[in-house]
DNA sequence: GACCCGTGGCA
DNA sequence: TTGCCAAGGGT
């Protein structure tokens, strides 16, 4: 039996269930989760996708609001920058795409917020076709059973598409449901602290395993800080501006973080990338993008 | 390839 | 308590 025929045969009867996994669930609704997912765990996603699908069940009901109420809907998700892309996708998906997403894996590459990762995700789980889906759970998954590494190394996407390429069996089909196997066993099963080696299909042929499942050695990659960080002061001063109902006064953003020069340059930077604008030529108030008062109907 | 981009839960 | 980590993408 192959690695794939265990993991699949694993993942029919250990699967959670995630609404996204629904059969009939649309392409949309696969790239809407998948974008979530993108470095926000399964618990936290699934009730922002519930929220997101009911007021958004199209890309053309999502492009025709602000992208403030994108940002806004998106929450506590993190990453809130994923939030402004996912709708450029939806503007690009009415505007490229006749309101459908593309099965073509090219198209999908070419939307704002896809990548590798997610345009071979819609492709496969969406539609059903055959290609290597290598996210975080995969690289680790493969890293141990075949590599025998404790960890996979970083990313080189050619290598890794590869190496999974190899793995999958020929039937269409089949191969979709080997790479979410593998994901959720990356998952839920060979984690990257304290894997439940005894749970593990893997657990006779793992070379990881079999070698003794020696830890990682040698210095991992740096910690990702936060507290301090621009980031830190990007969130404070987006919080602000996701809960209020119109133009935020300088003032009001100032109060967030006592350090001027690093306060000025989060703001900056959420100006830049077009999460926020400035209203006035002097900048002395701030909404989310897109979000701009009500004018004066003689003024129009 | 390195670095930046949020947020929260858990060991 | 705090470091680690979570279905990546863009520059």
């Amino acid at each position: 039996m192959t690695l794939a025929d265990s993991a699949i045969q694993w993942y029919d009867r250990n699967a959670r269930d995630l609404p996204w996994r629904v059969p009939g669930t649309s392409a949309w609704a696969v790239l809407v989760s998948e974008v979530m997912l993108q470095q926000t765990p399964v618990i936290r996603v699934e009730p922002a996708w519930h929220a997101w699908m009911n007021r958004w069940p199209t890309p053309a009901d999502l492009a025709q609001d602000p992208p403030s109420e994108a940002i806004r809907m998106w929450g506590r998700l993190g990453y809130p920058r994923r939030a402004m892309r996912l709708h450029a996708c939806a503007v690009a998906l009415v505007e490229r795409h006749d309101g459908r997403v593309p099965d073509d894996l090219d198209q999908l590459l070419a939307l704002p917020g896809v990548g590798t990762y997610t345009a071979r995700a819609v492709a496969t789980f969406a539609y059903g076709q055959r290609h290597p889906v290598v996210d975080t759970n995969v690289r680790r998954v493969v890293s141990r059973a075949v590599a025998g590494d404790p960890d996979a190394g970083p990313a080189t996407t050619a290598a890794d598409l590869t190496a999974m390429a190899e793995l999958l069996p020929e039937e269409p089909a089949r191969a979709a449901r080997a790479s979410i196997a593998f994901m959720e066993l990356g998952a839920i099963v060979c984690t990257a602290r304290s894997p439940r080696c005894t749970e593990c299909p893997f657990e006779q042929v793992c070379a990881w395993r079999l070698s003794g499942a020696p830890a990682p050695s040698g210095p991992t990659r740096r910690p990702q800080r936060y507290a301090g960080t621009d980031r830190q002061v990007r969130g404070l001063i987006l919080e602000v501006l996701r809960h209020a109902t119109g133009p935020v006064p300088r003032q009001r953003i100032d109060v967030v973080w006592a350090d001027d020069v690093q306060r000025a340059r989060a703001l900056a930077g959420l100006v830049t990338d077009g999460l926020v604008e400035p209203l006035d030529s002097d900048a002395d108030r701030f909404v989310l993008a897109g979000d701009h008062p009500p004018r004066y109907p003689a003024l129009e």
